[in-house]
DNA sequence: AATATCCCGTTAAAATCTTGACAGCAGATC
DNA sequence: GATCTGCTGTCAAGATTTTAACGGGATATT
């Protein structure tokens, strides 16, 4: 039973609870104790039906004509995504993208907490970055045991990712989040999670290339109508 | 005609393009000259015929028993997206993520260049950054006018998003690649594309519990069979 | 030359995801 | 206290996306 709980939530939903969420805690902070789907929906251009079903699938239940309690979906949508408690995490490659990592305040990389960065450059180990040691890679595996680390970041360039990857299952990770383009190869129990960064920016592309045929056609309309 | 290719490709068969072109390249830069959808497949576990179906989107046709042509592909995957032409990019709050994609090597941030950044800080203005120009917001509006600016970003904490948005729309920015977790609000012509991190780090999580509550479930089994 | 194999491209079926419809209840309004 | 409104929760329909099935040509093999 509790095996077949695959596919009980599809991953558009799971995709959305972010949203959901950074709109609730500006709710909060505004001071609101209810939210209906219809405002949340609004603001997201989403169908407020479907935000419903999303929200029922974190558990929370809803008032009816009020809403749903602001500070309850936020705790049940935290909680089902396992982000009410921050999982330690190794991150490797000490660049500007991981640095920004590092950098970034807890809110912005919810779930996880980065303990220690790793790198192959001698020159970057050693030193400290945002608070975190900077560590040689040889390192990992041997540290990965030791903490009990599952999550791994890799924000190396592409050449190194599979190396890293292996050294990160070795050290006993099951969840990796890639940033780079390179299709990992890793066992059945690991999770790979691609950031995919390219992936929007190609969304961003093609939806600007339709703005700008829509601008061209409307032009050539004018001339023939 | 023009006016109705929307839809014409769907959201997911984009995503995956960067996907089969990172692939693509892997290929090239090993020297091969055709790439059957089989082994494009197998890397990334996608369905064969889906890759075919995305492939046929943008244009490029294969070669019976030998498949795609990898230059051939590459290309029209580029066309496919605008990606065969960098377009000029502000980015805008120059904390941690904004240096870190001025940093990032054309490659993984395909399709725009970066000419300039913005901040609202004085003590980041004036300076530069990865060997672009860090001016006052102030200016963001008459610039992006100037040198007819269609692609901005945003990375900036959430608080200041929408007024950075306002004033992309004022300057005549057509697509917004929108880090923040704000919902931006914006007129009906421009595009604006959430980078989604959260969204990814939402997946990892979730698989990550599934991983875990399947570990779980193998340890209970054992004692209850 | 005939046969076998590989892989494209298309059409059909299945699965997934989204949208629409509506019953039912809580609270506000009159 | 009756009515009206706003919103939830669920079931059904519709749209989109994925997977399966298969015909057919190009190349290699015997």
């Amino acid at each position: 039973m509790a095996r077949n709980l695959k596919r009980i939530a599809n991953m558009p939903s799971i995709r959305r609870m972010p949203l959901y969420l950074a709109e609730l805690e500006r709710l909060r902070v505004a001071g609101e104790r209810w939210a209906s789907t219809t405002r949340l929906a609004a603001e997201r251009d989403i169908d407020p039906t479907q935000v419903r079903k999303d929200l029922a699938l974190t558990g929370v239940v809803g008032q009816r004509k009020l809403g749903y309690p602001v500070e309850g979906a936020i705790r049940a949508i935290e909680e089902f995504l396992g982000w009410h408690r921050d999982r330690e995490a190794f991150l490797v490659g000490a660049g500007h993208l991981g640095t920004a990592l590092l950098g970034f305040q807890p809110r912005y990389r919810p779930g996880i907490r980065i303990v220690a960065a790793y790198d192959n450059d001698p020159a970057r180990c050693g030193a400290e970055l945002h608070g975190r040691p900077v560590r040689p890679l040889e390192d990992l595996v041997a540290d990965a045991r030791r903490l009990g680390i599952r999550v791994g970041i890799i924000t190396t360039p592409d050449a190194a990712a599979q190396t890293v990857a292996d050294r990160m299952v070795a050290g006993g990770v099951l969840a990796i989040w890639n940033f780079t383009s390179v299709a990992l190869n890793v066992p059945d129990g690991v999770a790979v999670e691609y950031a995919g960064l390219r992936a929007s920016l190609a969304m961003l592309s093609n939806r600007l290339q339709e703005r700008e045929a829509a601008e061209a056609a409307a032009a050539t309309e004018e001339v023939t109508p």
